[in-house]
DNA sequence: TTTAGCACTCGAACATAAAGAGTGCTAACA
DNA sequence: TGTTAGCACTCTTTATGTTCGAGTGCTAAA
């Protein structure tokens, strides 16, 4: 087990490299204020650090600087508790203050701020709307060989897809589709829709209608659009303010990654709820070597539905940056409850 | 003006930093199999060229380096058509051949195999759906406050909008406002809806119902969204490859830029028709110092909707580019064309 | 007009040296 | 016994030459 002063030490040598990104030596330790041992004293304890895990040096002669390990145990046992500047907080309540926007705007606005307030990379994962119901269904005539359908939940999310009419078909049959269709599927989860569409409706249509298979297999594709939720990612070339990605390589490698929509799915997707801290390769992505990231869920009454994350290097402030996260998800999940929970 | 043996050599030099991206010098020009003059005589050519302004030197004793009037007069003058291979036609034929996924998608595509056929960043502008004419308009009740209004174009884009109903406002009246709606609008282009929603209609709600003021605002609003093309950015990352942008500041600079939506708008704005070729400084953004632009709009019958672009360092592969750029911006106008202009 | 020859310049690569920050270890100290 | 001062040692950083090669400009000869 590690010593009270062995703790203190450590401590003070993450919070110190977290600000400077230098390796930090125990001459400079012993200069500051609240300590009071010895270079040589320290040294002892470093090397004690070192043996165990929780610091390395990059050469032989360098000040120490925190391993993954340091990090994680600081993480989860040395954190204080970060307190928000009331600036902070109002910045953050006015992301949903003003609906008037739309969901989606209000949720990029949520990236933006993120990353502008920690000047690290922001990822924001949009409300899933997947369990979202149908509340109406149109069919829209283009012209005589196109039409746009359009698939309405009741959270006031809008599918829509063009499609080509089947010969022949006429004004009054589109009608009745329509009927049948809203009669039918009317509250059906989107998730559903796909299979309930054909078992509920296709007895009725072959009854009062022909040529209605391909505007059913229609409606059943555009039910599948967005599995899951649009991605928000803001910030992005913050990563150029860190020191320890002057290289383009390492940049690049970032870079590349936060291009790829799928990559960063798998990299922000929701596993526990709470605020996750996952440091350097505690990420499955190889990119990630040298960054960290906090993520947090917001969630619609229980359920969650969406992530936010911070993505930052691994020397990143974390207690600042897991109080504004935690703050954030909980404000979305009271705005977005108060908004959708009604319909449960 | 310039002999014949000086375009030969400026010409050649450029080919040939292009291909190298190192400063070319007399005798590594001479030993080329198509150089038959001694290294002394390119040099005295190299002089001139120089003390005219085409070329220019990073160091006294250095090899030349083309100046952007180099560039400028190479694109002008110099170039040779390039042709496409057959693979890269048909890379590019495939884009719009899949008209399922819908127009945005493809145009997404496009940006996508712009930029793996070059391996520069390509910017694709979408189609502006300014001028398209409202098809059909809906009010979709969510629950009892509020409801989404949706606008269908007779291009088939869906514009949507949730907004909170006025109390009291029985399902009937919903249906009557839809009715007027639809009557008194269809056909008005997206640009006038704002101004016309009020002229034509106020008078007929006021007749027949109350509390429409909000609903008209509401469309009125909605109407406005998207005045531009969306904008689609391919292979951001790919300005990492070139050797002349080691350097993490430059990078950042072009980076900062291609997140600003606004820039990047301004930037690829049509001018002229036909392939346009920006060089370094000739683009007003400060970060295209040392990139180049080649932009093409397309275009539906004769109305220009879109534009397709190139970005990359000043010492791209013009002829290549050139020939692509105008090659897809052909075929996007006739796909385009023959998928939209229906309506005049 | 072209080209060979030559002196000169500059950058890149490499070696060397000195300075500075840091360590580990030992011995003295409280 | 835990703490600290002292010291030798290590390694990086920075500065300073040195050399090498690629390139130039100029002059004079072909």
């Amino acid at each position: 087990m590690l010593t009270d002063r062995q703790l203190f030490i450590l401590q003070i040598i993450i919070d110190d490299f977290i600000r400077s990104a230098q390796p930090v030596g125990s001459r400079n330790l012993a200069k500051k204020d609240d300590v009071s041992y010895s270079p040589a004293t320290i040294r002892n304890e470093m090397a004690d650090l070192e043996e165990m895990g929780f610091l390395e040096k990059t050469h032989t002669s360098s000040g120490r600087v925190p391993s993954e390990k340091g990090y994680r145990y600081y993480v989860d046992h040395l954190l204080s508790p970060g307190s928000l500047r009331r600036s902070e907080r109002t910045a953050i309540h006015s992301i949903f203050a003003d609906r008037q926007e739309g969901l989606e705007k209000a949720v990029q606005n949520a990236a933006t701020i993120l990353s502008e307030l920690t000047s690290y990379t922001s990822i924001v994962l949009g409300p899933r709307f997947n369990d979202h119901k149908v509340r109406n269904l149109q069919i829209i005539p283009i012209d005589t060989r196109s039409a746009v359908a359009i698939i309405v939940t009741d959270t006031g999310h809008v599918e829509n897809r063009i499609f080509s009419l089947p010969e022949g078909i006429e004004p009054e049959d589109i009608e009745k589709m329509v009927n049948i269709l809203n009669d039918r599927l009317t509250g059906v989860p989107l998730s559903e829709l796909r299979q309930k569409i054909y078992k509920e409706t296709t007895e009725l249509m072959r009854r009062h209608l022909h040529n209605y298979e391909a505007v059913l297999h229609m409606f059943a594709e555009a039910s599948a659009g967005s599995p899951i939720g649009k991605l928000f990612i803001g910030g992005k070339t913050n990563i150029f303010n860190q020191p320890e990605f002057r290289d383009v390589e390492k940049v690049r490698l970032v870079m590349d990654m936060m291009e790829k929509e799928h990559d960063m799915y798998e990299l922000i997707r929701p596993t526990e709820s709470g605020v996750q801290v996952k440091i350097g390769t505690e990420n499955a992505e190889q990119a990630m070597e040298d960054c960290s990231l906090i993520t947090a869920s917001y969630s619609v009454g229980n359920e969650p539905v969406g992530t936010i994350a911070i993505l930052g290097p691994k020397r990143m402030e974390y207690s600042r940056v897991i109080t504004l996260v935690d703050f954030l998800s909980h404000d979305m999940t009271n705005v977005l409850t108060r908004l959708y929970n009604t319909r449960t």
